[in-house]
DNA sequence: TCTGGGGTCCTAGGACCC
DNA sequence: TCTGGGGTCCTAGGACCC
């Protein structure tokens, strides 16, 4: 058995933490540059505001419907998110941490009523640190995904399910006439791994509910789609087919890219930006103790605006894998320069880390010399200045100085405080 | 003025090898 | 008249997830 436990409108519901006041009201959270909707509360989904819906749009279309928008405040979800999932491991022995907002728990060996412990757990995070969630349970972990589906649907459109699967719901509980009556009534979409291309494909065939999805005959599953739609039709049979990774897999690439506040054409700016992100990226591998063989660079102009477009990425192979911001941030200008052409307004830039292997495991060579010196201990301690004096502290020149004036940052006008991660935003208890 | 960021996996097709 | 079999690696594109 597993549980998913998940944050409901996870980063609306970090915000209204320390906000109270924003309870009841129709709050969105805007995605970078303040872009368009990321998290929104259940009363401005009612409003009709969809996910990813642009914020310029929805503020257009509803002007007096009160709502309250925020920009991203990552550094607080990502503070929040640690506390949720460390009282959420309470529930069982195992702990997959599948996202920002939601974990997988094992639950094998767990006794007593597990529908009440869940419960009980729900309250606790509530209680202790202001976050609502849902509970799911099932044989599987696609059954557990889809129970939180159930539970937090039920909470949130009184009427579409029995009201007892609110907020936590069991599907091993049910009696097969009951379970078959849920499925019956949920979309084929909803399911984990059913994206809205192949919930529509599948809708021709005739499989428009989790009921149909289920009785699906998992080779057929496979010959009409791929292995991933066989897994799913037998996970939701019963068979566990996804493994529970209970420590977090180091990552294969990794990426920091980001639209600008305002089109950049100069390649001066861009020489900036693209040297940030080479520097975020190297920091993310470092944390894993990887190192890169390859670094991509792309920009491009945005394809909302009309007016000459261009887009391109180049990849720069290394002539050995390095996790040395100085060599990383290099091979991206490098690339940049190879790609840049005058006269586009840039909306777009990103650096990708490829090819990544593990530090310890390098290939022996030949010394040649002329080799680039070795600076682990450097960027160790560059690290760690970081760490315990706040990002930026010490970066390579070729970022820029000039901070937030610089013409390429992005644009976050409805910040919150940090509450939890900076003393001068920790918020006052006045007697 | 104005539309996010960061990932994973699968598949098909082409190049290349013996 | 007639032209094999078996395999790997890479890339691009698609689909999905939050």
């Amino acid at each position: 058995m597993y549980a998913l436990i998940d944050g409901n409108n996870f980063y609306v519901a970090c915000e209204r933490a320390f906000r109270p006041s924003l309870k009841g009201r129709p709050v969105i959270v805007l995605s970078n540059n303040d872009g368009c909707a990321i998290s929104r509360s259940n009363e401005a989904k009612a409003l009709g505001v969809a996910m990813g819906a642009p914020w310029h749009l929805v503020r257009q279309k509803l002007p007096d419907a009160g709502i309250v928008a925020l920009s991203a405040n990552f550094t607080l979800y990502g503070d929040m998110s640690s506390r949720l999932m460390s009282i959420a491991a309470g529930m069982g022995p195992e702990q997959e941490i599948y996202s920002i907002d939601e974990c997988f728990i094992g639950l094998a060996g767990v006794r007593g009523d597990l529908v009440d412990r869940a419960q009980r757990l729900r309250e606790r995070i509530l209680q202790w640190i202001g976050i609502p969630c849902g509970i799911g349970l099932g044989a599987t972990k696609t059954l557990a995904k889809l129970a939180n589906h159930i539970a937090k649907s039920a909470d949130r459109k009184p009427g579409s399910y029995p009201p007892e699967l609110a907020r936590v719901c069991n599907l091993a509980a049910l009696t097969p006439a009951d379970l078959d009556a849920v499925l019956s009534a949920t979309d084929v979409g909803a399911v984990w791994g059913v994206g809205p291309r192949n919930a529509e494909k599948l809708r021709a065939l005739g499989v428009a509910t989790v009921a149909d999805l289920v009785r699906m005959d998992p080779v057929v599953a496979r010959m009409r789609f791929s292995v991933m739609l066989e897994r799913t039709v037998r996970e939701l049979q019963g068979m566990a087919c996804i493994p529970f990774e209970d420590a977090p897999a180091s990552k294969k690439e990794i990426a920091c890219t980001r639209s600008f506040g305002r089109a950049v054409t100069e390649l001066a700016p861009l020489v900036e930006a693209v040297s940030e992100f080479a520097m975020r990226a190297a920091e993310k591998l470092r944390r894993q103790n990887s190192v890169a063989a390859q670094v991509l660079t792309f920009v491009h102009t945005s394809p909302h605006k009309t007016g000459p477009q261009y887009s391109r990425a180049v990849t720069m192979p290394l002539r050995r894998p390095t996790a040395d911001s100085a060599q990383l941030v290099n091979a991206a200008i490098r690339g940049l320069r190879a790609i840049y052409r005058p006269g586009y307004k840039m909306a777009k830039a990103g650096v990708m880390l490829l090819d990544l292997q593990p530090e310890n495991v390098g290939q022996a060579e030949l010394e040649l010399g002329e080799d680039e010196p070795d600076r682990g201990n450097l960027m160790t301690t560059i690290d760690r200045l970081n760490q315990r004096y706040g990002k930026g502290t010490l970066v390579l020149a070729s970022a820029g100085m000039a901070g937030d004036k610089r013409v390429w940052s992005m644009r976050q006008e409805l910040r919150t405080p940090q509450y939890t991660t900076c003393w001068e935003d920790v918020p006052l208890a006045l007697a």
